[in-house]
DNA sequence: CGCTTGCCTGGAGTGCACTCCAGCGTCTTA
DNA sequence: TAAGACGCTGGAGTGCACTCCAGGCAAGCG
């Protein structure tokens, strides 16, 4: 299991790649190969969710170095990134790892993958409202307790 | 455990109570005394997420009738209505459960409390901000999909 | 050469927020 | 008054998303 050759360079973040275009990373360094402890400090994300991450299908597989260690890519990092994103909206680890088998299983599934994401982006303005909804209730509340003239309501 | 007679009729949503004047349910009956499954229905959490509510004291004792079942009032309703919407930010149960203290505990401690939902305010914002962000990520890539001349990216 | 540091693996453990169960009592409608 | 729906309790179980552990390579350094 520690054996596979550091093969093909995976040309770095070219700007019309499809996965991972989003806004470029601040880059840390010039290179495009970085090891797993690089990565976690970079993405926030520990190094056994890194490892896990792979493991439930939701890297794609990452390269190795010749003795076996994980190095990731530019391009890897930018899937990160939409990772991410994907989480803050709440969306289940295992909807994104469909998403991630769409990407694998070719070109013929981009209107699948447009399908989910559109699915996403109505799942987004709904909670962006919700949320707003509850910035409201909450200045209520605020102003309320600002104006502190309020009856002693639940309390014995 | 089950001889809580029905007593004091806790004056139903009096306009100007404090803790759950958000919007006026649509107040399902006309009565104040509910079932925990009318409460659930109409609340959408489950009976036993009610009971277990109760339990780790994110509800105020809730009134009991002659025979020990619970009869939610009102006011129960309207605070479970905030619980609802600090659930829709994220708040950790437990952060819950502290504001729920602070509100039994009197009204002293009206200061803590707009503390606490000015940080909570704070955090809803800084949500709603990443999930703008995270909107136009999505955008991007749906428009990428929709124009779709993309080249393979990671697909061998 | 030995030591430290970093990384590897499969599998077990954790914390949160429920969710369900068994076994029992109560209420309502026929 | 009998049947079926509803409610009660303490405690165990579930699903998710990590998080940690033991045991073991491998590279760099004094």
């Amino acid at each position: 299991m520690q054996v596979a050759k550091d093969t093909r360079q995976r040309g770095s973040a070219d700007p019309m790649s499809c996965e991972g275009d989003e806004q470029g990373h601040p880059r840390p360094l010039g290179q495009d190969r970085y090891t797993i402890s690089e990565v976690a400090e970079f993405t926030g994300l520990s190094a056994h969710t890194l490892r896990w991450y792979e493991r439930i299908g939701l890297m794609p597989h990452v390269d190795r170095s010749h003795t076996g260690q994980r190095r990731f890519t530019n391009r890897d990092l930018d899937w990160l990134a939409l990772v991410g994103k994907l989480r803050l909206t709440g969306m289940p680890v295992a909807d994104m790892v469909r998403y991630a088998e769409l990407v694998r299983a070719g070109d013929h599934t981009y209107p699948q993958r447009q399908a989910l994401l559109e699915a996403t982006r109505t799942d987004v303005l709904q909670r962006i409202a919700e949320l707003q909804d509850t910035l409201s209730v909450l200045d209520h509340k605020i102003s309320t307790y600002a104006g502190a003239r309020c009856a002693p309501e639940r309390t014995a």
